[in-house]
DNA sequence: TCATAGTTTAGAATAGTTCTAAACTGTTGA
DNA sequence: TCAACAGTTTAGAACTATTCTAAACTATGA
């Protein structure tokens, strides 16, 4: 048999739950960070094609039911090693449970608080104007707008 | 004597940590909220005047070291007690923990998350346009503003 | 002054997240 | 192919921010 590469058709057919696509085996070669079982499940179900927003725990039940075993941890490693190589975004927009985007572009959102539930708006959507200089000695790194809405 | 009111000035002087002014009281007391000594020494902190930016431990911190003794679970009650008066605003900058802002005029932060340090950012200054329609049965509740800033 | 409803509190409990150290696995080089 | 090693995963403990509980306390109105 030929010499076989990290992940193999095998690895692919066994623990097939998050269909592996190219881009999520691509993503995390482009990272540095080695396509293990569980990153390349978790890669499957964020990076399927729609932009996605997870919270660690929403992440692992799903991987769970998808019948895959990933621990918290690492759902929570992966999160954040995935938002360090700017393949996810986190969004902060309740005190007390972190979201990840799959969508790293600029954009901002809706965020339903009732049902914690986020709603992309496209970057070019929204204008934000007349930001004013920060005090002196400090930079802008990023605006975040978040448009808070209830049930009508 | 004369019959006591709630406070009175021995009290004050008492417990002068917090100079208790006008404002303290008459908010409490327009708010349907017992003017007791820990709602006061917290009022006393909280609205002397300047804006304000503070998290349940800061200001349990602060009062404490005023020679105060407040518990901290009497300082989350009151901090949310203020924020349903609308005597506080509650600002979600950081997933993790809770910031209370005694400005409740419109108004967007800086925020420096290094430090967990918040700075105003006045209404009129920042304008927010082509915020897009909400889905479905859902109505505009607030937009928020957040310029994330490093130091640099 | 008394009764009562509202308030405070210590401590337990909870939720979300991070840490630890031991077991496991992908990769590399011979 | 395989050993060795660095990177990864994991269970469970630990931690942080916050909320809950139920008993003690206090402001208020009669």
């Amino acid at each position: 048999m030929a010499k076989e590469s990290g992940v193999t058709a095998r690895d692919v057919s066994r623990h097939g739950a998050g269909r592996l696509h190219a881009s999520g085996l691509a993503r995390l070669k482009a990272s540095g960070l080695r396509p293990t079982r569980q990153r390349l499940e978790l890669a499957g179900l964020l990076f399927r094609g729609c932009d996605r927003h997870v919270t660690a725990e929403s992440l692992h039940d799903e991987v769970t039911r998808a019948g895959v075993k990933v621990s918290l941890a690492t759902v929570y490693n992966t999160l954040h090693q995935f938002t360090e190589a700017g393949l996810l975004r986190q969004v902060v927009v309740d005190a007390g449970r972190s979201y990840f985007d799959t969508n790293v572009g600029d954009h901002q959102h809706f965020f339903l608080e009732e049902e914690g539930y986020l709603i992309d708006i496209p970057g070019e959507t929204i204008a934000v104007s007349n930001v004013p200089a920060p005090p002196e000695g400090l930079a802008v790194d990023r605006v975040d707008v978040v448009v808070r809405v209830k049930r009508a």
